[in-house]
DNA sequence: TGTACATCAGTGAACGCGCGTTCACTGATGTAC
DNA sequence: TGTACATCAGTGAACGCGCGTTCACTGATGTAC
């Protein structure tokens, strides 16, 4: 059957790409392995090494793919919406339920960041260099302090939303992420 | 050798949950073999058996173990300190440099909190417990959506803090973080 | 445009390794008399 | 208090398993003429 034009190769890596961003976030980096990733984008798990040399720079990849998809609507703001109105989207998107239950699509540092930090790979490096990204943005480049702080905020309480089960605690936990977001 | 008194038995019971509460907030959890633990423990891994039924169970004790250690200082404060005094000498080291650095005897919310959210062992439910019984303290027991705000902050900021490699930056964070905590 | 051939994307068996767990064994501990 | 014996804490080899990675192989793709 193989070999595959050099197009379907491209989409292959993609497939690659997706699942890997996917999985990792809903399973973690050490517990998702490359047979799983490969099986998950149709494929079994020796084609991998036509597209990565190894898992690390999969996972770098992955990654960076994650950022920037979840970061940017608020880097680029849809037209006619301004940076405040993709800022208070972003936002509340963030602290919504859907986010806290979808971990696979949901931000690369909330589900991956205690796992980054032990870490000494590329990921770890893009990681430290998403915070500063995300909290500029977050404080519209004015005051970085500001940044920080309304970052934790959100990683923060998606993390110990995401940890208890009862439903009302959990939006409880959120909505005061919410109002503690309106007062920073 | 063995075999060796009960007395004895109980300190080795006591030095293989130290391990483990330190090991696991370092390296994680899947990232923290039973071999290793019962090295770090100064034992074989085949006594393990005799002292826990299997690695969950561990797992499950040594957050407990890690997290009264880390929560009691807030719990029980010094004779003559007030409840209040308690728990400003408490965010004051939650946010401290010494705790960013030192992942093996800090939070086990902001070690593990993540992996936690993936797990569905005994200890997720722990963690679950862990979160309202330190939103409480923080807050007083006034008003829980405070002290959901609060732990959000000082877990977020801690987790931020981490993945930055720059001191100045890490710093930064930290103290954006005591700001915050200040308005909260 | 057709033909001949090198390339290489993807397959699936195989590798060495570390994991959690089991087990036969040891000898000091604890107990019964 | 002393003796005989069952218990069991800890050892270290062994287990089956899944991991990341390698490799011989396949046949369609891409290239040279």
């Amino acid at each position: 059957m193989p070999r595959v034009s050099e197009a379907e190769k491209q989409k292959s890596r993609k497939r690659i790409l997706d699942a890997a961003a996917k999985l990792i976030r809903e399973q973690g980096i050490e517990a998702t392995s490359v047979a799983e990733i490969m099986e998950a984008a149709g494929m079994t798990h020796g084609g991998f090494y036509r597209h990565f040399s190894n898992k690390d720079e999969l996972i770098s990849a992955a990654f960076l793919e994650a950022v920037d998809r979840s970061v940017r609507s608020m880097e680029v703001p849809d037209t006619d919406a301004s940076p405040e109105e993709a800022r208070n989207k972003y936002v509340a998107t963030y602290l919504s339920r859907e986010h806290v239950e979808n971990r696979g699509v949901g931000c690369p540092l909330a589900a991956l960041g205690a796992e980054l930090v032990r870490s000494d790979g590329a990921a770890r490096q893009e990681a430290a260099a998403t915070v500063d990204r995300l909290a500029k943005l977050l404080s519209d480049g004015s005051d970085k302090q500001e940044g920080y702080e309304k970052l934790a905020l959100l990683l923060g309480t998606v993390t110990l939303a995401r940890l208890v089960d009862d439903p009302d605690q959990r939006q409880s936990i959120l909505d005061a992420g919410v109002v503690a977001m309106d007062r920073a």
